[in-house]
DNA sequence: GGCCTACATTTCAACGTCGAAGTGTCGGAT
DNA sequence: ATCCGACACTTCGACGTTGAAATGTAGGCC
């Protein structure tokens, strides 16, 4: 695509450009190993990997839902009310915690499940200050036709990793994850 | 803190909340196996921890950066540049694919570098339509002043992983980043 | 009982990103 | 020699997010 510039200003690295591995993440680092032959940067590469397959993921991700009419975050808040209890109902701010976001982008979140009919928001009766949204039929009825075929698009995105490998992987990330505070409401 | 709340909406979720994992992945894979016991959801937990380790890092990251008033994004371009070629010198569209944003977006990252003095713009030579963009002075010494801490940052936060921890992560990590095409230039 | 702090949510202004349209350039075809 | 499609970058308008300010509520304290 940019040989032509490639070639412009980078010409000298056509000779030892093969010592780049399988993926980005290893070229990069071999760039990082001749320039600073001194720093170990095993880290980077790491940190590069997850950053990347995250954003690889989401891709995936929203392909799918795209194909149906629907943001990958209003998937998520309507399982995330689905899942949490009997009665499909959270509030404000444990929906923000679960959503990763900030409250103030939580409301336009929800302003615009509410005008789809997807979600229902109230004030709650026991405590003035809480906003309460609870799934409508319409809202659980999207979760329940779509969850199968999310689960497997990501299976089919997963799908180089075999089952051993999977187990493998979210031991390590679990275990990084609990390193760095991500633990639940236990 | 939301004690009230879950109370008040979750109340019959406290007799079997001891389900739950060691991480909130495990905390939703739980919630998931008692709506949907039908469904087989670990693909889910893949994804969702790949996602938050994703984010927990980047805010790891963002924090060392803030106490050297730059921005995350800010070294990434710098760095891009340092461990191109030589030159330290690419151009917008190569750059652009580097930092995985678009065009548009690079400009204005560019611009605002330029004004900070760290990179140098200039209209290619050889292909007029093409921006070089190459590093100053200023910048190299901004790059060489932070790489070393970067990195020991990014060691802290994996800190919990040890060595062979790590590589098997990065390993099941390629496999999976190269099965979804994120491969180099070679 | 009234006050005051803490809290839950919404509103607001600023900011960054994206896709699309616009500008200028290159190179091959006729 | 000129035209035309492809290309590299920038500009523009729309959108979503954020932190901070504003609004309204709960509960402890004197």
């Amino acid at each position: 695509m940019n040989d032509t510039l490639t070639n412009d200003t980078a010409d000298d690295d056509t000779a030892d450009d093969d010592t780049a591995g399988s993926d980005a993440v290893d070229q990069i680092l071999g760039q990082w190993a001749r320039v600073r032959p001194d720093v170990d940067c095993s880290a980077m590469g790491v940190a590069g990997r997850i950053s990347r397959a995250s954003r690889l993921l989401e891709k995936g991700i929203k392909e799918y839902f795209g194909g149906h009419d629907l943001e990958p975050w209003e998937f998520d808040v309507l399982a995330t009310l689905f899942r949490s209890n009997p009665d499909h109902r959270l509030c404000m701010s444990d929906l923000a915690t679960a959503a990763m976001v900030s409250s103030a982008a939580l409301t336009n979140r929800v302003d615009r499940l509410v005008v789809k009919g997807l979600v229902h928001r109230e004030v709650s009766p026991s405590n003035r200050r809480m906003v309460l949204i609870t799934l409508t039929g319409e809202g659980r009825a999207v979760v329940d036709a779509l969850l199968a075929g999310h689960v497997a698009n990501e299976e089919r995105l997963l799908a180089a990793l075999t089952d051993e490998d999977r187990e493998r992987l979210s031991g390590l990330l679990c275990k990084l994850l609990t390193s760095l505070g991500d633990v639940g409401s236990c």
